[in-house]
DNA sequence: GAGATAAGTGGATGCTGTCCACATTGGAGT
DNA sequence: ACTCCAATGTGGACAGCATCCACTTATCTC
């Protein structure tokens, strides 16, 4: 009877941790991943990394940082998943076709990255005041860029070809971004919840149409 | 010396507080419209009331139950807001001026209630799951429906002057308020945060613009 | 080697939601 | 008019939470 407790503990047998901050994040990460970012609880956090509590405070401020860090984190994920739908992209016939596909394959990422990880996501974003942030370093993806950067350059690219008119792109990422991230709630939180995978990807399909179409 | 507390208590000398419940929620409120969904504490609502923490729930079933409720009522004031804009539209050259006139009020009305109850419009939807109750009664306005009735039957308005094809209508309330949730939680929490209210009307007509044009 | 200093510990405080047993009282039924 | 009951409010307790302060331990620097 000596595992009594739920899952591993390390039980360090150093002093030191040696990687805390990064253990933590990493925690809580975890946590978020299942619980969205009220899961992400200091105590929880140290307990999974096998700390007393008091020791979070060594490297972050106060809980709000550490949830910043991870939301950060959360939302370098969304750009790799956005990237990783560019580059799965089958070549296209023309430049404009390519330029068209880049730029859907930003939405259609979000939108599955919001499905796949709705904790993540809600930890990316929900944060009030975080979305602020989404233009910092350790917000970005492989490519360098973080999500916000990456919608932007598929817009440039979209103009670039001629496919939308130059006076049509200033202020063109709010559009876009309000009708695919006010779907995504839609789908995690909202009567849309529950929605099949494949009917999912068609009511994404749909608001990118739209924004084609109005933007 | 006396008034060592900050703001008036009632100080009730009956046993019975008569009007508890509802007592609760309009606490409720007043907090969430300060202080957002999470302000809704429990200790907080009763003590506002009067009255010791535990008798909230001889009305509720937990923190949960009154912040449900908390939200519905929210819900009912966004439909409020709607109706108030579309009662304040100038009479309309033609039906189907008036039926895009009314569509648009729809929206813009979401919008000024987001920017200007902030706390209350991210109780009305932040909470998770609640977003699927938004068709009870009482989470209607005046005129009996709810926000998403109100935006419902400004579809069916445009359909019917033929400015909306029949074969659009179908998920089209979805497309709308996607977009239109999108630029609120990009308005009261992300990088638009704090814009101008001339701007953030202008950003509103704008989004309301590439519905028209993309649904 | 000595000492500064970063990193982790232990204990305490005041919040929170919720549970249980108890007190009060208004009203229903006699 | 009297009694009893069920609804309503109280009091005390518990565990979990974030955070503060004083303390210990090990590592790095001179």
């Amino acid at each position: 009877m000596a595992a009594t407790e739920s899952g591993k503990k390390p039980k360090r047998d150093t002093y030191r941790h040696g990687d805390l901050r990064n253990a933590l994040i990493r925690a809580g990460l975890e946590l978020a991943r299942t619980g969205g970012p009220e899961a992400v609880v200091l105590r929880a956090v140290t307990r999974e990394a096998g700390v007393v509590p008091n020791a979070a405070y060594r490297h972050f401020a106060d809980r709000a940082a550490l949830l910043h860090v991870v939301s950060q984190a959360a939302i370098a994920q969304v750009a790799r998943t956005m990237e990783a739908e560019q580059a799965a992209l089958p070549p296209a016939a023309d430049t404009t076709a390519a330029a068209r596909a880049r730029f859907r394959a930003v939405g259609t990422g979000y939108l599955r990255f919001a499905q796949e990880e709705p904790g993540l996501f809600r930890t990316a974003f929900h944060v009030p005041g975080d979305m602020t942030h989404a233009a910092d370093d350790d917000a970005a993806g492989s490519s360098g860029k973080t999500p916000f950067e990456l919608l932007g350059a598929a817009l440039d690219g979209l103009v670039e070809t001629g496919i939308l008119p130059e006076d049509r792109r200033p202020g063109a990422e709010f559009l876009a971004w309000s009708a695919v991230h006010g779907l995504a709630v839609l789908l995690i939180d909202g009567p849309l919840r529950g929605l099949h995978p494949a009917q999912a990807h068609d009511a994404g399909q749909h608001v990118i149409d739209m924004i084609e179409r109005g933007i």
